[in-house]
DNA sequence: GTCATCGATTAATCCTGGTTAATGCGGGAC
DNA sequence: GTCCCGCATTAACCAGGATTAATCGATGAC
């Protein structure tokens, strides 16, 4: 109908048809992002929802020191936002990089906060994918808190080994909590099996 | 009002007065729990959500192998559920134990699903919650992959400090991710400076 | 009171991943 | 084509936490 990937993702979580539908699309625009780019940064106050149409997306926290890990991959299809958009006030603690040339849909937070304030069925959609967030960072916690390295490396690779072929080893690394250097090791090891 | 622990929660995260919340007030029960008891095991299906009126609560992952690691601590005027009751069909992969004799309260996770399809007061404050959570679980993303298991320790210490006082060592090192001898090495390390 | 149990502590040893550094490889700029 | 540069790979060495085991202390059962 709009050809948004936006429509795509709140169809996945929706029940049914939604009200003002057409103020929800409208409310989109489209920005192509070079690979290496970034959406926003650390410190930055953006107050919008990021929707990929194409290409792959980092989030990434950036150490004092200039380390960098990865808090998330976001494919086709997936949303992100700056730490701001969901809790007005605060500053993203970790930044937004394209990985591939990409394009994004996004709209300012407040449409939705302000459709979900008027329609329950919005609100509705709205808990969906707070709860599909919530469940994605609940399982995270788990593989860092119940998993080795190497094991949350066969975890990745059987959970999603499009990612493993789609990434860098060293992105990889940063993802999982390990160094470049550590993981291609792990790798090697599990080979010899 | 009605003394309820979920009273005090509820009114942390909605804006102003509920409808039917005699609804929702009447819909609880109070059980009492020994130290040492479990409130539901890996495995369940429970449909309730638990807001603890007093004492203390771990969420606990149980490997094949018997090790334990702590998702996270439960204490007065805060919430937990299985994670049956926000998907439901899933099964916990997780259970609840009592560290302390404590209070729960807890009501059928569907009469606030209804309260929030009939409210969007409601439906506000169930995505509050759900917020609360996500930010919760994020924070602990943070804090196993960007902080090593020295840096997790000096972090619960400044940010949860009644928790060190109140929990022991050994459960604390299942909450960061390392062994008790591994903890008790970190902390007298850190008391040599 | 004694005993048993559980958690904290300490030490010895092991192991996995971190660190540093060197080499190789492949794709892009020119 | 050549030159770079970033990533992968490998090796040597280091370090922090895991493992195992022994001791100690406090608490609760009896």
């Amino acid at each position: 109908m709009t050809g948004l990937a936006a429509e795509a993702l709140m169809n996945r979580v929706a029940r049914g048809p939604l009200p003002d539908w057409r103020v929800f699309a409208e409310a989109f625009s489209v920005s192509r992002v070079a690979a290496g780019a970034s959406v926003f940064r650390p410190g930055d106050q953006d107050r919008r929802i990021f929707i990929v149409r194409s290409g792959l997306i980092k989030l990434v926290y950036t150490l004092p020191d200039g380390e960098e890990w990865i808090k998330s991959f976001i494919a086709e299809e997936k949303f992100f936002a700056c730490s701001s958009t969901l809790q007005s006030g605060a500053a993203a603690g970790f930044g937004a990089e394209a990985m591939e040339p990409s394009e994004l849909e996004h709209c300012d937070f407040s449409v939705l906060e302000r459709l979900a304030g008027q329609h329950i069925e919005w609100a509705r959609v709205l808990n969906a994918l707070l709860l599909d967030f919530a469940a994605k960072k609940e399982e995270r916690e788990r593989v860092f808190l119940t998993l080795k390295p190497a094991d949350r490396f066969v975890w990745l690779k059987s959970t999603m080994p499009s990612l493993v072929e789609r990434v860098p080893q060293k992105d990889l690394a940063a993802y999982l909590g390990v160094t470049p250097v550590g993981l291609n090791r792990i790798i090697k090891r599990l080979e010899k099996d």
